[in-house]
DNA sequence: CTAGTTGCAAAGAGTTTGCATGGCG
DNA sequence: CGCCATGCAAACTCTTTGCAACTAG
C-alpha cells in the first residue's frame, strides 16, 4: 500500500466509524458495494500488516476484522465478556505483570494483543 | 459417534500418544495413510465435541487439533503459540494470581479455560 | 438385522492469483 | 510516465455432503 488511495480511505472510514464491530469481507461487500472481491481481501490483508486491523477469529469460518485503535490498543490486554461480548481492557501496569507470570511459567512471551475470557458482574450475576 | 470404531481408536491413540503436539487434517492424513479423508473431518468433529480434542487455530488456514487430557485441564489456564500452535498450560498458582489481577482490574471474572496468545522461545528466534 | 460409520467423488465456502486496465504521484 | 492498485475470472485450499457399501452391537 504505498498510494493513498480511494479504496482503502472507504476501507478505513468504514472500519474507524465503527470501532466496536468486526467485519467479515462478506459482511463489507454488502456495506461497499461497488468494491470488488479481491481489491477487498488485499486491502484487509496490507491494513492488518499495517496495524490497523485487529484479525478476529469468530465461530464460522471466515475471519473477521476490526479497528485497531493504536492509543487503545498499545500496552495492554484486554478481556471480553463470555455472556454479553463487552471488552473491557486491563491497564498497563496488570498486564505487565501477567506478561512476566507467564513468561515465568511457560517461557512463552506473551502478546499485549491478548484477548482473555470472562465474564462481566452482571453476568455473572445471571446465572 | 455411538459406536466404537476401530478408526476412530486409532485417532485417539495417535493423539494420546502425543499430547503435545496439534496435528491438522493433512499431518494425520500422513501418518495414517489408510484413512480416508472425510472420515478425519467427521471424526475430529465429534471427537472435538465430545471433549477428547481441542480446537486449535493456526496461523496456516487449516485447524489442528490436540489431545485434551481431561485430569490436565482444569483449574488452569493455556497459552498457545502464535507461530505453531503448541499449547502449554501455565500452572495453577500462576492462573490463580492472573485470575486476581483480572478481577481486581476489571472486575471480571477470567475463566479457567482461557487461552492466552503468545510465542514460544523458538517461534520467537525465528521473527 | 438395523442403525451408525466409512470411503469416494463431487460440491461448497473462503481466499488467493494472473493478467489486463486504470489511476496516483 | 512509471509503478502500484483494481477488477475480473479462474485457480486453489480446506472442509462438507450425498450416496452406496460396510460393520458394530
Amino acid at each position: 500500500m504505498k498510494y493513498n488511495t480511494v479504496r482503502k480511505q472507504e476501507l478505513l472510514a468504514l472500519f474507524s466509524a465503527n470501532p466496536d464491530k468486526a467485519y467479515s469481507v462478506e459482511d463489507i461487500l454488502a456495506l461497499l458495494v461497488d468494491m470488488s472481491q479481491s481489491t477487498l481481501y488485499r486491502l484487509v490483508a496490507s491494513l492488518h500488516e499495517e496495524g490497523y486491523l485487529r484479525k478476529v477469529e469468530t465461530e464460522n469460518r471466515a475471519t473477521c476484522y476490526q479497528y485497531r485503535d493504536k492509543e487503545n490498543c498499545s500496552g495492554h490486554m484486554h478481556i471480553r465478556c463470555r455472556g454479553c461480548g463487552q471488552v473491557e481492557h486491563l491497564d498497563e501496569k496488570t498486564s505487565e505483570i501477567i506478561r512476566n507470570l507467564v513468561s515465568n511459567d511457560s517461557g512463552f512471551s506473551t502478546l499485549s494483543s491478548t484477548m482473555l475470557d470472562g465474564l462481566c458482574a452482571s453476568c455473572r450475576e445471571d446465572k
